[in-house]
DNA sequence: AAGGTTTACAACCGCCTGATG
DNA sequence: ACATCAGGCGGTTGTAAACCT
């Protein structure tokens, strides 16, 4: 018995997908909010199956995905929550807002392994969690095995479909794509035919989805909707985060208008305004959250944590986590 | 410069779980 | 209780880009 998988129904396409089919997507789910993915090839006529749809949402169009480097804290994090939890990427996302959980697997299995196994054989005791005796089922746990409950913290971000549609028009109207930007001529691809037509229209190819300048470019002027306030320069130090503070990160949850991040702090709870579009409540406690506990990461991960008037950030490179502490906050 | 190798990551695939009838 | 289905998750693959010889 059994259904058919997704990916073998008639003949959906597969492969990289294109700017073309990104704009269907996103102009659907502008319409619609993401969800209800069966009907998304049905309604839009891309032939991709839902769960490539759904995928591509997720991992790539999703406004508020962080791409690039992953910086030192974020390195420290996933190997901290990879200690704990196992590989269960979506968990250990949910802790780096801006990151995919294909994002945080496809580092570790990169970069971090890589490094841990470097060091294991130099000697230097940092325990890898590669080893199979950490992991004794290879890392796929079920997803009971965890310590918290499958929950709104684990939710996937549903944010700014109208920036992100916008973004990729404008993008794709470009008529003088500047250096680097996602609709270029292909110089560095062999293979890539893309550039402009006689009428200054852009052509696209199909390099575009394995470029390394990739839809989250076209989103930078979503990102400059972040209030001033949160901008990285705002970031002041007045004081360290002590070992007595006992801090609990949620994950990010979407809300009608913006996304946000969950963070308990000293028996506090949170919602902090991490990236609304042009909300100008910045990053003041907008809402409560409470219904779950979650568990505690480790000291080690709260280095280069500091507060500055009750907003807490993370050090290093400027990056902004965001998090407010003022006394709208409830005790859990 | 050319060819081979390695790296990085988007996308695919299959399994699992929860919801629903 | 059972069957079916959609959506979510983690492992794996394919391939463009980067690097090396």
């Amino acid at each position: 018995m059994g259904r058919l998988p997704c990916w073998d129904n008639i003949r959906m396409k597969k492969g990289p997908w294109t700017p073309e089919e990104d704009i269907i997507l996103v102009s659907y789910i502008q319409e619609h909010g993401p969800g209800n993915w069966r009907s998304v090839p049905t309604s839009t006529g891309l032939t991709r199956c839902s769960k490539s749809c759904r995928l591509r949402w997720t991992n790539y169009l999703r406004p508020g995905i962080k791409r690039g480097n992953f910086n030192d804290n974020e390195e420290r994090l996933i190997v901290h929550l990879q200690a704990l939890l196992g590989n269960r990427w979506a968990a250990i996302a949910s802790y780096l807002p801006q990151r995919t959980d294909n994002d945080v697997k496809n580092y570790w299995n990169t970069h971090i392994k890589k490094k841990l196994r470097k060091m294991q054989q130099s000697g230097h005791g940092e325990d890898s969690n590669d080893s199979p005796h950490h992991c004794p089922d290879g890392g796929r746990l079920s997803s009971h095995s965890g310590n918290a409950p499958k929950g709104q913290w684990e939710r996937r971000l549903h944010t700014d479909i109208h920036a992100a549609k916008q973004a990729l028009c404008e993008a794709l109207l470009l008529d003088k794509p500047s250096p680097g930007s996602l609709l270029l001529t292909a110089e560095s691809s062999s293979k890539g035919s893309s550039g402009h037509d006689a009428g200054g229209n852009v052509q696209l190819t199909s390099t575009y989805a394995s470029s390394t300048v990739n839809i989250a470019r076209l989103l930078d002027g979503w990102m400059k909707n972040i209030p001033e306030s949160l901008s990285p320069t705002s970031v002041v130090t007045k004081r360290e985060i002590r070992p007595s503070d006992t801090l609990v990160m949620g994950g990010p949850v979407s809300g009608l208008d913006g996304q946000y991040s969950i963070f308990g702090y000293n028996n506090r709870c949170c919602l902090s305004s991490v990236s609304g579009s042009g909300r100008d409540d910045g990053n003041k406690t907008v809402g409560i959250y409470s219904d779950e506990s979650r568990p505690v990461p480790p000291l080690a991960m709260l280095e280069n944590w500091l507060l500055d008037d009750g907003i807490m950030y993370q050090q290093g490179h400027g990056e902004l986590i965001g998090m407010s502490l003022d006394d709208n906050s409830i005790p859990l």
